[in-house]
DNA sequence: ACCATATAGTTCTAAAATAGAACTGTCAAA
DNA sequence: TTTGACAGTTCTATTTTAGAACTATATGGT
């Protein structure tokens, strides 16, 4: 399977993973929530080279999650800022956080904290339910096909990508 | 930067991206999540060599993410079951599906939809504030250093990765 | 006029990772 | 004794990435 065929995949994680499924698009992401919007900075903090980060940036772009506006001219320079798109990556990227906070920290403990503005405590993200709001266990949820999947049970679709696949 | 280095960053990101930062750890851990354990079963599902296949199932064991767990003799096999650590990247990758639900969807819908047996309704996942149960939103967030952050604020700290990265 | 600096890239070669296919080993069942 | 299922391993060709150098445009200093 190649980077390409991703995106058509009939599954949701795989066409995502077709847009940050790669470690530097990530790590971008990250800075991009941290403010950082400028070539020269994303460089410098990520150590990233120059080649891979401009092919990121504008395949980050080009899927809409970034978008390239000047904030100078002579000579016209551009920097790399959140669309709404990409703003809504916040939750990916605050689950990604948290788990590294409970099982990747060191004995010094987690190296970020967030606050919340608006109660103004120290957070972790929780994931709910948008129906009960009781948090999100895997083993509580049952999984249906949907319109987008080709008719059938979530196994005769296992049975169907797999005979893709082959 | 070298994929070993990114666990000792002081990021969590960083070291999360380390685990799950490419295209088919995610999406072995998706297929874990439909309750998929065995090595043929991946492959065919995935379309993924079996040469990175085995390569990223033992580095998902390496890391503690799942364990191989022997499932027969004669002759002995093994199926790839999530530990409590890959549970907890449950919302990592709900949070994934369902970003790819709202931007990614074609025409069609989405492929999979996700029922809460504690309610019984259909649900999106939503992520909120542990400490407000609000939602969280990334302009309502500030970042402050923790513990495990050399010490300073937010932009010192960015200061100090960029001199290293240098 | 000349040089250094800042910013945002592009280009080049060597090294590493991945794709795709074939092969190995173990055992059960036909 | 042959076939098939399962879980890998090995091989070569292709693609991607790392690392460094180079380009382009303009400012500011001497």
């Amino acid at each position: 399977m190649r980077w390409d065929s991703l995106e058509q995949e009939q599954c949701s994680v795989a066409r995502t993973v077709a847009v940050i499924g790669d470690r530097w698009s990530l790590l971008i992401l990250r800075d991009c929530f941290l403010r950082v919007r400028r070539f020269e900075e994303f460089q410098s903090r990520l150590g990233v080279t120059r080649h891979i980060l401009a092919d990121r940036l504008k395949k980050l772009v080009s899927f809409g999650v970034l978008r390239r506006a000047p904030y100078q001219v002579n000579p016209t320079r551009h920097e790399y800022i959140l669309t709404q798109k990409g703003l809504d990556l916040y939750p990916v990227v605050m689950a990604i956080v948290h788990w590294g906070d409970t099982h990747m920290v060191d004995e010094r403990g987690r190296p970020l904290l967030h606050e919340h503005k608006n109660c103004g405590k120290m957070f972790d993200p929780v994931m709910v339910c948008s129906e009960c709001g009781e948090p999100i266990i895997a083993k509580e949820v049952h999984v249906h096909a949907g319109p987008g999947a080709a008719t059938g049970t979530a196994e005769e679709i296992a049975a169907r990508e797999a005979a893709r696949a082959r």
